[in-house]
DNA sequence: TCGTCAATCTGACCATTGTCAAGATTCTGG
DNA sequence: CCAGAATCTTGACAATGGTCAGATTGACGA
């Protein structure tokens, strides 16, 4: 922390290094640590190692650092619902896919719960909601919808229920294991396990379509 | 607004009528417009009409007073899930008496996002979890875990796993739904139906009991 | 009527924050 | 090796915030 420039970085630029990037960093860590509204950019200049107004030179104002920082998340998050994806079986099929991309939703939120956070978050002005944001949202939930579109044959609100159910699903666990609720009530078992089960039941309903009354 | 203490209380007592419950709305509403972080103790006075220095005298300070507002949150959330259980036909299965919960559970998230926000968030200073607060959460979860309980037939993992999902679909949805996510994404239905929906899928799932593989 | 005491107000202190203007420093292209 | 541009620092302004000490106000019993 004392030597800023130091962290992980190419150092291929000017003064600094990357500040840019290092910036965003310093905000990831301090939203982890004292959540989103209590981080001033002052605070992340200082963690930086750099005074109030260098900021400024790379992002025009607070929210848009942050916004940045929700837009990072959702591009991330996307990545890594494809790789999961991605290393499913040739042919899996939708219900298995559903499963693993809710797996890989719980995965992303409590590995980056400070991304996770500011995505969630519209402390951002709404004025300013940067094509980027919305952009990266559609390519993390457009999945989503569409695979329970495959699953729910046809029939669109079918496809809604999925999709509202499954999300609803990984979200909550996600929410409710970064805030620490579950530890506080027993829960046992690692993040990864917790978000098994629950896709797993949840596979389970929609794995016996027809079966509903 | 402008006539502070006439707003609904009984206005029993000194100057101001009820200063301490007239602070503890203004504490909601503003958090329901600006999310929790925004909240200062002076714009609460302010709300109610009131100096900087007057809530002094009803909390320590303006920790004590977010804890109230969440510990009255689960307080009242508590009460909102019993009236929902009460009202079910005699003998009514757990199945039912989840479902009902979870239905319970989202409509007070929805209809008071406010206290909702705050009770899951620990902005509070956590070295003073005042047993109000635990003990309200409680009183929340202690009837998800029994009915969960009742659903598992002796085994405790399953309970485990039938309270998590249980829990992490309604707490989903809320979360959702509270911060614009849903509308964001194309999601259509009153709360009400959505909590429905979701409710009623993982009411399915625990509905047939040892088809699972 | 008067004194007591809690409730509220006045006014202030000090820390913090977002942001900016102007100066100093360092890099890069020529 | 120099000029211009990019980067960072200094220092400041106006807000806002939490909190407190010392008046002041008003209700209520004696």
């Amino acid at each position: 922390m004392t030597s800023a420039a130091g962290a992980g970085g190419e150092r291929r630029g000017y003064h600094h290094g990357d500040l840019r990037r290092a910036l965003l960093d310093a905000a990831l860590e301090l939203i982890r640590e004292k959540d989103v509204g209590g981080v001033s950019l002052r605070a992340i200049a200082r963690r930086v190692g750099v005074t109030n107004a260098a900021p400024y030179h790379h992002f025009p104002n607070k929210s848009a650092l942050l916004r940045e920082v929700a837009a990072e998340g959702f591009r991330k998050m996307a990545e890594v619902m494809e790789a999961e994806i991605a290393s499913l079986p040739e042919g899996a099929t939708p219900i298995v896919r559903l499963e693993a991309m809710g797996r890989a939703y719980v995965r992303f939120a409590v590995a980056h719960p400070a991304h996770y956070r500011v995505m969630f978050r519209e402390d951002l002005d709404p004025d300013e909601e940067s094509a980027e944001l919305t952009s990266g949202r559609d390519a993390c939930f457009g999945k989503l919808l569409a695979t329970a579109g495959e699953l729910a044959e046809g029939s669109p609100e079918r496809a809604q229920s999925i999709a509202l159910t499954a999300w609803s699903c990984v979200h909550g666990l996600s929410s409710l294991w970064n805030d620490g609720a579950l530890g506080r009530k027993g829960f046992e078992g690692s993040s990864e396990e917790l978000a098994r089960v629950v896709t797993g039941m949840v596979g389970e309903i929609f794995g016996n379509e027809g079966e509903h009354s």
